[in-house]
Formats: structure tokens, C-alpha cells, sequence
DNA sequence: TACAATTACGTTAGCGCTAACGTAATTGAC
DNA sequence: GTCAATTACGTTAGCGCTAACGTAATTGTA
């Protein structure tokens, strides 16, 4: 039982496949009856338009391609979700590309996505340098890349002002009379890791504090990171009372270093972790964040690539301000 | 700036387009020299296949598809992250469809991917009934339907034994002194939640309690369902001393209401949750849960995805099985 | 040496759809 | 009534690739 095709609706109704196609795809240039006709029959027929031959002869495919570096990390996962969900409104399916954090993954992520001629793509938490990034994303026709400036005009960038964020998170913990801040910076090639380290610096030199590198320590995204992490910081400077982690995954992994030294959060050392992803306020103690609205960042994302794709002009790139959510962690 | 194409190699080499085609497959018919001449020319042309002319020639598009409940449910997006990271071995790319817990958008999400032409598909937590499932996955080359039954040669199975472990968490419980035991259901629709039933239900029987209806609560598998499942649960029962929960999700959401009830985790009310997602352990009380290598099962399935599409002889569909950890809330 | 089997290619056709360009019939303006 | 503009279709060609079938040259075998 093959599956129908054009053809074989315009058989049924007498047509040409060229006038069936122009009813199927709401297009004129068909009359009302005949435009009904065809349509009743393709439905009793089951016909399904194929994406792919669709796809070969307009060189449209109605298929987008999101790059992630992790997926099983929450943060990404809502990324996707909202994105998906743009996507599905507008009858688009979408590739997920994980990359696990690895440069050259990345690249080939894009790579085999270009091989399948979509439409466009939506590059998160890139972990390429500027020059590669361009280069990969250069070949689609639409791209749009989260915390990265754009470059070139079919592609649109779409951040989070995270260096505001981690400026407020410092002032806060001034504010509450913490003076040894330390920061869990994220991998050295997540954007958004150093504008929350400038956001740190920047914070703390507002505050009046120096900014002293022995209190930042690098950390890998993963529920180890963070414990990693803090524990180079605390043996290089036990005396620290304040942590401001690259997110909140690295937050809890470095909480519960703390609190394995012996440590009281937020007694001794208050933590203030980034995103607020769902369980930020289940863990205990609960973690104080810079909470994102990641969900509609993913639908924001999305919606722009769909505008890229129709040729529409777009309002300049918003920047999403992030918003310190106070909880028990500091 | 146009893609290359298979015609642009093969005139730069002074061949047939098949002949590269061939080359480029890794098919046999071509000699040495060439092969090696074409791929090198290929190479520095930049040539990519074009999957969707690939596809559309051969009816085979090296695409699959996931369709799940949602994304942003950890269980969900590491069992995604499993799965993707087989096809990306095996060169495959993966459209991912979110279904919203909605059957309506299940049907829609397996219908337009029937329409990509993709070689197979995963279904997992679905929540249609037996028989639009199979209606719905039966137009596909292969499929595995996780925690749902095969139906048909090219439909394979992948199962987490969830009744047995449903039965060890109650047998602990009941070990541990525990006599009114909550059982917080999942969606009606959800087949693992009915197993995890039916286990919980012979996990009484076989510990010599009976079951009582009063005790079991469906809910949503959302950070509230837990918390309003067990209000009424407590509301019916207010001497209820544990809990067995449809996933970790919701057991940490009922936590959370057990506390604010004023009864103490696992002091007055034990609870154990199910999967044993990443933050699990992260939450305090940390969770006790019935343990399910989420990761595998992705990976699992989509081996077997890929083997039913090459045609080759399956083992018989395999049953995981969950373990108990035991940690702080019971 | 003769003849089948194998290897290394090329040719042809077509996957299902749409872009681009017909063509015939109808409409409207003056 | 004339001519342009519009509408409602049909025809042709081709997207880039591969399946299926050629064909010529080489190899092996008795």
C-alpha cells in the first residue's frame, strides 16, 4: 500500500497534479468548487504531501535544525521546548543536534545539518570561536544564535543580558555584607560564562571590592563542576562567604561541596546560582538564582528564525533581562 | 554561491555521476585510484550530499524520529540525549515532537512524520490508546514503542519492568513498619503508571495488606500534580505513612505538601519516587526512588531502531529493571 | 582457446513535487 | 466591439540523487 501522492489525487478528480498542488498548498489559481472537490478527495485519500520531494524541487523544506550542547541539561531542554512549540504552531519539525559541549561536534552538527537543506537553524551555548561560528552558520539561509552577536543579515541574535544579571547578584551579597565573593565561571568557551564573569567584576568593582582572579575558578557545566570547582576555591581561600556559580546545576554541585567542608549555605557562604530551573527551588536549601525566562527565550529564538525565514523585517535583537530571585541559598 | 553536487565532482574527475555516487557511498564498483581520486576532489569541492535528493531517489533518509510527552521533563530529555547520541554514530539525524501529554498532538506529531519519509520512529510515553497507536505507527518502516507492546514484525518494544520494581518499593516500605501506604498514580493514559499500579497493588497483596482504593490518587506528572494529588490523598486519609510516587517529579512536589502538612519526610511519611533523574539525589530530603538507567533505555532503543531498519535479526524485545535507591525519604 | 564470471564503469529513468511558462476562457473599461 | 488584464487551468522541465540495467574490459578455469 504505497503511499498517495499528487498524482494520484488528480487522477481521482480528473485534474492535473500541477492545479492539485496549487489546492493542497492554499494557493490560487484554482476555482472554489474544484479547490473543494480536490480537497475532499486528498482527504479521503489520505494523501500527505512529501516534505522531501516538496523539499527537492522548492529547495524549502519546512524543517529547522536547533544546536545544543546538551540536552539532558535543563536549561536547554526548555530552551527546546518553547522552541518546538513555535515550531509546531507553524507546522515546521525541527532537529535537535547535541553536541556535548565539543567544538568539532558542533561543526559537524552543522555540517550534516546543511546536508539536509533546512530552512534554518538556532545555535545555543555555541562553543565555537567567532570565526568558526560564522563560518558553520553562513551556509543557511536563516540562522538565529542565542548570546552571540549576529553577523550578516540573515542572521539574527537573540541574548540574555547576563552580564546585568551577575552585577545585581554581586550587589546583593555586598548588600547583605559579603565581602569574599567568589565566582564559578563556566567553561572557558560558553559566552555566556565570561559576560557573567565580566558581570562579577564589574559588580564587584561598583561595590567597591577588588577584583581578585584567585577567586574565580573555571568549572565544567555537569553536577560535578561545580564541587570541583568550589573545592580548588576553598583551599585556596577557605575564608570565602559568597559564591555566585555560572548556573544552577554548578550552584546545588558546589552547595553540596560546602556543605561536605563542613560549611553552612547560607550561614558561612551564601550561594547564588543562575536560571532558575525548575528544581533551584526544591533543593535545600532552596537557591537563590538569576532566574532567566528560558522557555521564552526558546519561543523568542524561534519565532525570529520563522520572520528571518519569510523575508520580514525584524525588530533589532532583544537582549532578555535576567531578574535575581532571592531564596534561602543567600 | 550554489551546494555542490554529485554532477559537479563527477565532471571535475571526468566521471559519471554514479560513479561518484558510488565512490562517495562507499559502494563497490568503482577501482582504487578513482575512488580515492573522487573522494579527494569531493573533499575539496566541499561536496555534501543532499539528503533530501537522497532521500526522495531512495526512499530512505538516514532520518528518525522521537515523539515524547515533554522535552523538559528530565526523564524525557535524557532518554532523548541517550537516543540521539546512537543515531549521531550511526550518522542519523532526529526530529524530536512533543506531544504536550496531548494524544490529539500525538497523532498530528506521527502523522507529520510520516510525511518527512523518516526511516523509523520511537515512541515513548505515549498516550494513545492500543489501538491508534498501532493505527498511528504503522505506516512506518520500523518503530519501537517504549514501555508499550510490540504489534507487528517491524515494531519493536523496549520495556522497563516497572510493576517489579513498584513491588520492591513496596516490600521495603512494608519491611520498614510502613501499614497505610499513598499510592500517587500518573496520567490515566500513561501505561507505566498503570504498571507501577499493578506492582504496587500486588506489592501490598504479597505483603499481606489489602489494597484500598481510598489510598491511590492519580495526578499530572508536573511539579503541582504531586502536591495536589497527595492534598487530597491526606484529605481522605490523614494517617497515610508512605508514599509511592509515579516519578521523581512528583514525589519531590508531594514532599514538598507532606511538609507544609506539617509531617515530616521521612519521619511521619516515607516517600519513594521513581527513575532516579539527576536531581534526585540533589533535593533534601534527598530522594529514595526505584532507579531506571534512563540513558540506556534511549540508547537501546534506538539500536534497535537502527537494526530493525537494517533488516537484521532482533533479540527479543529486553525488559529493564529498575533498582531500588535507597536514600534519605524513606 | 573458449566461455562464463567478475569488475569497472556509463546510461536511462524516475522518486514526488514545484517553478516557470504556456493557453484558453472570462472579465472589465472605454 | 476591442484590447488588455485577469482567472483557471495545463505542460514542461528539473531539483540531486539512486535503482536497475547496460556494456566493455579483465580475469579465471578447464
Amino acid at each position: 500500500m504505497r503511499n498517495c501522492t499528487l498524482e494520484d489525487v488528480a487522477n481521482a478528480v480528473g485534474a492535473s497534479a500541477m492545479t492539485v498542488s496549487r489546492a493542497v498548498n492554499g494557493r490560487p489559481g484554482v476555482g472554489p468548487e474544484l479547490r473543494s472537490h480536490i480537497l475532499e478527495t486528498a482527504g479521503s485519500l489520505g494523501y500527505r504531501p512529501n516534505r522531501i520531494a516538496r523539499g527537492l524541487a522548492s529547495n524549502r523544506t519546512s524543517t529547522l535544525g536547533i544546536v545544543i550542547p546538551d540536552i539532558s541539561n535543563p536549561f536547554f531542554s526548555i530552551l527546546v521546548k518553547g522552541a518546538i512549540d513555535v515550531a509546531r504552531a507553524a507546522d515546521k519539525n525541527v532537529f535537535i543536534m547535541n553536541t556535548d559541549e565539543e567544538p568539532a561536534l558542533e561543526k559537524t552538527a552543522l555540517a550534516s545539518l546543511a546536508g539536509e537543506a533546512i530552512d534554518g537553524v538556532i545555535v545555543a551555548g555555541s562553543r565555537l570561536s567567532k570565526a568558526a561560528l560564522e563560518a558553520a552558520v553562513s551556509g543557511f539561509d536563516a540562522a538565529v544564535l542565542i548570546n552571540r552577536p549576529s553577523a550578516g543579515p540573515h542572521i539574527d541574535s537573540v541574548s540574555v543580558d547576563d552580564k546585568a544579571g551577575a552585577m545585581d547578584a554581586v550587589a546583593y551579597l555586598i548588600g547583605k555584607g559579603r565581602r569574599r565573593i567568589a565566582c564559578i565561571a563556566g567553561p572557558k568557551a560558553s559566552v555566556s560564562g565570561r559576560r557573567r564573569l565580566l558581570g562579577y567584576r564589574h559588580g564587584l568593582e561598583a561595590g567597591g571590592l577588588p577584583f581578585n582572579p584567585v577567586l574565580v575558578e573555571r568549572c565544567t557545566p555537569t553536577l560535578d563542576g561545580g564541587a570541583l570547582a568550589l573545592s580548588s576555591l576553598i583551599a585556596r581561600v577557605p575564608s570565602i562567604d559568597a559564591v555566585i556559580a555560572y548556573n544552577d546545576v554548578v550552584a546545588i554541585s558546589a552547595i553540596q561541596a560546602l556543605m561536605e567542608s563542613g560549611r553552612s549555605v547560607p550561614g558561612d557562604v551564601a550561594v547564588i546560582g543562575s536560571d532558575d530551573v525548575p528544581f533551584a527551588s526544591l533543593v535545600r536549601p532552596t537557591l537563590s538564582t538569576i532566574r532567566v525566562d528560558i522557555a521564552a527565550l526558546g519561543r523568542i529564538a524561534m519565532s525570529r528564525l520563522l520572520a528571518l525565514g519569510e523575508g520580514g523585517e525584524l525588530s533589532p535583537s532583544p537582549e532578555i533581562s535576567p531578574e535575581l530571585i532571592v531564596r534561602e541559598s543567600a
